[in-house]
DNA sequence: GTGGTCTAGACCACG
DNA sequence: GTGGTCTAGACCACT
C-alpha cells in the first residue's frame, strides 16, 4: 500500500506523512476512509510500529486524519483536512519562491511558470 | 556581514551556505571577490570555526567558490554553479505550484503570494 | 435519544456518562425516571452493549442512577450526586480561571466567553 | 527540578508538559532560558529519555519552547509562547464553563466566582 | 485487534 | 554532549 525508501536521508515517518498526505490531497483516499492499522503498515514495510504511530500522530495534529482508540485511524472530514493541506502547500510555495528569488530568478519568470502548468 | 538565527532547526552551516549562495547569485558578491576569513566570520557570529569551515567546504564542492591555501576563499568565476542553482530552484518551484494547485489553491492567490514577498 | 461522536478521542462510555449526567443535572430527566434499556441504546448508537453497560455501571457507582434487576435503570432520587457534580465542576472552573488570569487574560474576556456559549 | 507522580493515570509526558507550562506561565522560567537536557531530566526522574523527548516535542509544537539540535531546548521568546498559553487557557476555560453549565450552575454564579478570585 | 504509552538501548548529525 | 530518529518489545484501556 505504501512504499518507502530507506535512502534519501528523509526520516521514515516523514516519508509516510508525505505519502499519506499525497493520497488524501489527490482524492485517492476519501474522507472518513479507514487507514490501515499501525501494526499492519509496520509489518508490511518491515518497520517498527512506533515509527508508523509517529507518522499517524503527526498527521492527526495537522488535522489531516483522526484516530479513534481501539477503532482505527480515519481520513479527516475534509473541512479541517483541506484547510491544513492548503496551509501547508502555501508554506512550501512561499519557501520555494524565496529560494527562487534568492537565486536571481525574476518575478515575471515565476508567474509565467505558473501559467504554463 | 552574515546573520544567522539559532532557531528554526536549520543547521548553522546550512544557513551560511544559503546566505552566501544568495549573495553570489544576486550579484552582491562579484566573481573573484574575496570571502571573509573563516575565523573572522566565526568570531563575529559566535560560532565554532569548524562550522564556518564546513560551509565554505560545501560551497567549494558545489563549484560556487574556490579556496587558495594560505590566501583565502574567493567567488568562483564559473557560472555553472549559479545556473545549476536556478535550475534546481525552478524545479522546486514548479513542484510546489503543482502541489498548491492540487489542493485547490487558485493561480491568482499564488501570484499575489509572490508579490507580497 | 443520545448522540455520540466517534471522534474526539473520548471513550464512548465516557461520552455516555457525561450526556446522561447532563440530562439529569439539568432536570431533563426527573428522579425515578426510567433510563432506556442497555440493548436499546446500544442498537440505536451502533455500539457494543458492553459499552453502554459500562456507562450505566459507572453512573450507578456515582449514585446518580440505580438499577433494579430484570426491570431497568432509574434516575436516583438522592441529590448527593448532583451536588457532588456541581462541586467538582466549580472546582475545575475556578482552577481554569486562575490559569487564564495567570496567562494575562482579562476578567472581561472571560465573562464574554461565558456569554458567548 | 521536575517532579512526577506515577499514579494518577496521567501520562508521564503529559505531566511534564503541564509542569513546564506552569513554570513558563508563572514566569519562573524566562524566555530563551535553557531547559535541562533530555537525558538529564530522564535520569533524574528515572524515566526513559524518549518520554522526556516526547514532552519537549509536544511543547515545541505548541510554540512554548524551541529546540536547537546539538545545542539544547529553550523557552520560546514570549511572543508565540504567550499566545499559545492563552489559547490553551481559553480552551480549558470554555470546556470547564460548558461542564459547569451542563451541571445546572447558572451564569451569574460563574461570573461571581471569577470576581471572587 | 486497536491506538496510546512506555522502556531499554542504539545510531546519527551537529556543535 | 545535544536533540532527533529508530528498533524491539511490552502493557494498558477500549471495542
Amino acid at each position: 500500500m505504501f512504499s518507502i525508501s530507506i535512502k534519501g536521508g528523509l526520516p521514515i515517518y516523514e516519508q509516510l506523512c508525505r505519502r499519506i498526505t499525497e493520497l488524501i490531497s489527490t482524492g485517492v483516499m476519501q474522507k472518513d476512509e479507514k487507514l490501515p492499522a499501525v501494526r499492519e503498515v509496520a509489518k508490511q514495510l518491515g518497520v517498527n510500529p512506533n515509527t508508523v504511530q509517529k507518522a499517524y500522530h503527526a498527521l492527526e495534529q495537522q488535522g489531516l486524519i483522526y484516530s479513534v482508540p481501539a477503532k482505527g485511524s480515519y481520513v479527516s472530514s475534509s473541512e479541517e483536512g483541506v484547510i491544513s493541506l492548503r496551509k501547508n502547500a502555501m508554506k512550501n510555495f512561499t519557501e520555494s519562491v524565496k529560494n527562487a528569488l534568492g537565486c536571481g530568478i525574476e518575478r515575471q519568470a515565476l508567474v509565467e511558470a505558473i501559467d504554463s502548468i
